[in-house]
DNA sequence: GCATCATTCAAACGGGCGTTTGAATCGGCT
DNA sequence: AGCCGATTCAAACGCCCGTTTGAATGATGC
């Protein structure tokens, strides 16, 4: 018998892994990162639940029992898959954070800078094409939404001290607004980042005009900061919405509740 | 042979529909009801791909094949469960946009109201209780972003009108922004409130406080509107990102582009 | 050459899936 | 009562899934 009892995956001598991750040679990539690339596009084109390892195996020209061998499950595969991209990302979020407020040098840093240090980051990993960084980068933004069990467990983990951090920052930056007010608002933020980053297909097939640029991520962050920006510092005032939810909730011209019909 | 071709589903006289959606009793549901509820709380839970027609069917106490003798397929099955909330919805929305604009008579209406038109409309879902409206909200959020070919290829039918009609309105609204900055912009707006309407878990999961009000749909609304509204009208100019992105580029203090450590 | 061990491979296993079938049951009709 | 079409039901079908197995392969060190 073998170690096949994975405990933590097969051997990977050092020599391996330089071979394999190393920067020049491109001859053919290593069983797991053809494994781990292919899942990659294979769970953005069809989600977790509908890919299967065999199509996932067939696309890296891979034997079917080298996921197994090699990660273990295909639950652990997907735990790869983020981890491999997920962790250095949120790292590098901190880290700029980090040099922000310590250029700041205690003064309250503009929000505009803060989502920069949430945004910025994502251009790196993006532009890590090798890695399949872009790939990821929209993969990423569809697990979010993924109500499967591996990423209700596995994403908080990943994401806790970010959003600690960032949410610290924003209200030292934005002290009249209420921390409820502002934990939503970040909600918000992580929507439209998600919807963003996953170049969400809805609005693209829907609009009655192409959408340039949707694959240059450089292009989509520079016009999602501004809208974060203003969206976070938005006025407080619940403003002409509760008559609407008045005249709403007695149908006052009947338009809106007419919907039996 | 009965007429299990299922050309249009089985027979369902005017009065066998009657009885069931009827007002009062409430004795126990249709059949044909007892599973569009049961498989929207499934779905919710475990997304379309992973939920089994066992488990919907086992929910709704009903027979398994009761779903292909009612609906033809699964995938007819979730067809219905959107078709059932999601027309109403989008038609109350352009009423709503009709209405206001109606009542400008040519004028410019505010970007606030029309995000209204937009955002109103589900507040009437989600009181419509009896039919699983809150639940479907949630649902709707989350189809967004699934990436099988079931949404795929029937959401931006459903959508194509009430995109027309807003991107419409808010380019007349808001004539200083460009169309494709407009575009963008309404992409994350449909993000924002995607993941407002799904409630998704991560950030619940993630916060450092809790949030109050994430069941009621009137106060994540309340707070969703000022949101987009700011954001929508958010500065156009690239600002200091353009400076960020070169400073990422060349790694200046070392701190944003060291990752693969 | 040979032993050793990591890796690859074809084949199979058991189980859950969507769907189909044909008989049993129900309800309204004459 | 007796019929008939609509509905329910238990059982099965064939398929694809994740995983396991045990032998074949290939490289490494002696």
């Amino acid at each position: 018998m073998n170690q096949r009892l994975h405990v933590s995956g097969p051997k990977r001598t050092e020599a391996t892994v330089l071979s394999s991750h190393g920067q020049g040679g491109r001859a053919q990539a290593d069983t797991r990162t053809r494994i781990l690339r292919a899942a990659e596009t294979v769970f953005l084109e069809r989600g977790f639940a509908s890919s299967s390892l065999r199509t996932i195996t067939a696309r890296a020209r891979v034997n079917l029992a080298a996921v197994n061998y090699h990660f273990g499950s295909k639950e652990a595969l997907i735990r790869e898959v983020f981890e491999r991209h997920l962790g250095p990302l949120n790292r590098a979020r901190i880290a700029y954070l980090d040099r922000l407020e310590a250029e700041a040098n205690g003064r309250a840093l503009s929000p505009e800078r803060i989502i920069e240090a949430m945004v910025a980051p994502a251009l790196q990993v993006n532009r890590d094409a090798l890695k399949g960084g872009a790939v990821f980068l929209r993969l990423l933004g569809r697990a979010f939404s993924e109500p499967g069990p591996y990423m209700r467990a596995f994403l908080p983990g990943q994401y806790r001290d970010v959003v600690v951090r960032f949410k610290r920052a924003l209200a030292y930056a934005l002290p009249q607004i209420p921390e409820q007010d502002l934990v939503w608002r970040m909600h918000f933020m992580f929507g439209a980042m998600s919807y963003a980053m996953a170049g969400n297909d809805a609005l693209r097939l829907i609009a009655t005009c192409q959408i340039d640029g949707a694959d240059d991520a450089e292009a989509v962050i520079r016009r999602l900061v501004p809208f974060l920006t203003a969206g976070l510092q938005g006025s407080l005032a619940p403003s002409p919405l509760t008559a609407v939810q008045a005249s709403a909730r007695r149908p006052r011209s009947g338009v809106v509740a007419r919907k039996a019909a």
